[in-house]
DNA sequence: CGCGCGATTGAAGCGACTCAACGGCAGTGG
DNA sequence: CCACTGCCGTTGAGTCGCTTCAATCGCGCG
């Protein structure tokens, strides 16, 4: 899909990082935000690194540790996230002025990754310069902006359910989403109830509520799960992650591992009193 | 759909407002975030109010000026977007120590709105208390935020989009997303090039990469674009945004102003040399 | 020129939406 | 107490739209 170039011509320099090509001030950022006002007032001759992205060229990638954020200078960018099978869903475009690589701010690494589409340019903002010292206002500023962060790769979750062609794909996606965020609080996450209704669901998953309920059933009947009213049990939780990561095809060639699995029936040897 | 109770409650103590229950603290927080090491160091005895939110109970409604963003507590919220036409689209839910109003912070106004699925509870923190002054890390810290906090609307708009179940429409809801932020750059908002191929933007709005080439043709033969390879030009600007508002039914019936229009063609009488 | 790739268009099948009916359940008023 | 009403959830049947497979065209490039 890409060609290694860049990759190659970064790694020659040593490790994937961001090399500053030109130099630009923070005045200039607050320029291309549109906030002029504030460049008077505050230190705005902060220097701020510039980095230019050649087309097809990776601003950075998904997966690896996250050392910046970017605002877009000028071109524009694709971020996308690309599932373990090799499928690569569109998150978003962003042009000038928009904010790259937030999301990495409440996890380790880069969950989506970012590309150009055309000759580009981006503000190199070091995490390191954001997370200065402070009172209590700039804990709970950070707190703030790591949450947000995650709030916005939750966002990307929505994409990644709503990807999914099959209803019932959606719906153990849904589940799974739940179970894991379960697991997280503590709960358990094979067990717990539906705090939303159907009607919710459905509006969330972008499918009509009868499917909903159908794919409840359908799911039910595979003996993924049990559901009673808002009361999910996961039965199966292998069989029901198996099932999320059935996608469209995949668009690389070279991801063939799972080629014959992708028939009529996405639960193939699952047909139970069907 | 919800009772008015909880907002005459809040009116008859004037406006509708972040009205304080409970007194909480940072440190609170930070406990709740899972950040322990950081309750110590930092003066983390500042008082954080604590709002308690009851069943069906909005926490903040669409539209309305944001003061205060959220940390839930305990509970589970819903947030929603609500269209001009009454439906309205879940955008995703929120347990606790999650952020919630964080898309505000780009805009003046909520771009969305949350209400609590059960009985919930949730810190309260005033933007005012975000906006302290600072040097220049200050200055962008607030910058990254507020970037952030819009790339979370924008966001949203990928639910927006998805929601439409037909694939014009969706087609549509992003070529005007392209024609406002080419405006919003100071460009020309009816004639522009694609960026992406038509392979991204299937991706992103979750349809087959022949629909999109099909959807193409159609909204060119309705007279609505014109389209030559990746260069678009929108004609008719009025007639789009007519299609894009085209959701599924509206969900209240008390919304049935436009009962009418929603024939098996979503766009009546533009069938020009069907 | 042939090759690959992106884009367009056609034909056929299946999946989701729509309409409709039914069974539970809570709230309400007789 | 029970009928009544409304809402939520489920299930069935038919239609429409999107996906899939396929062929074609235009374009850049080795």
């Amino acid at each position: 899909m890409t060609e290694p170039t860049s990759t190659s011509l970064t790694t020659s320099r040593g490790r994937v990082l961001d090399f500053p090509v030109a130099r630009g001030s923070l005045a200039d950022l607050l320029r291309l935000l549109g906030c002029e006002g504030d460049a008077s007032r505050t230190g705005s001759s902060l220097p701020l690194a510039v980095r230019r992205i050649k087309t097809d060229e990776w601003l950075y990638h998904q997966g690896v540790p996250a050392e910046s954020i970017y605002f877009v200078r000028h071109g524009t960018f694709k971020v996308v996230r690309t599932t373990e099978d090799g499928y690569e869903q569109v998150l978003g475009f962003a042009g000038p002025a928009q904010l790259l690589g937030f999301d990495a701010l409440g996890a380790r690494n880069h969950p989506t990754a970012a590309v150009a589409l055309d000759e580009a340019s981006v503000f190199v903002v070091a995490l390191r310069d954001l997370a200065g010292p402070g009172v209590a206002q700039r804990t709970l500023a950070d707190a703030v902006c790591r949450a947000g962060s995650m709030a916005l790769s939750r966002q990307a979750d929505i994409a990644d359910i709503m990807s999914a062609v099959g209803a019932e794909v959606r719906l153990a996606r849904f589940l799974l989403h739940l179970s894991k965020q379960m697991e997280a609080r503590g709960e358990s996450p094979r067990r717990f109830v539906l705090r939303m209704s159907r009607r919710d669901i459905a509006s969330y998953l972008a499918v009509a509520i009868e499917t909903i309920s159908r794919m409840f059933s359908v799911l039910a009947g595979w003996g993924l799960i049990t559901v009673s009213n808002r009361d999910v049990e996961i039965v199966d939780m292998t069989g029901l992650q198996e099932l999320a990561l059935s996608t469209r095809r995949p668009i690389e060639p070279f991801t063939r591992a799972l080629a014959g699995r992708r028939g009529s029936n996405p639960m193939p040897g699952r047909e139970v009193a069907a």
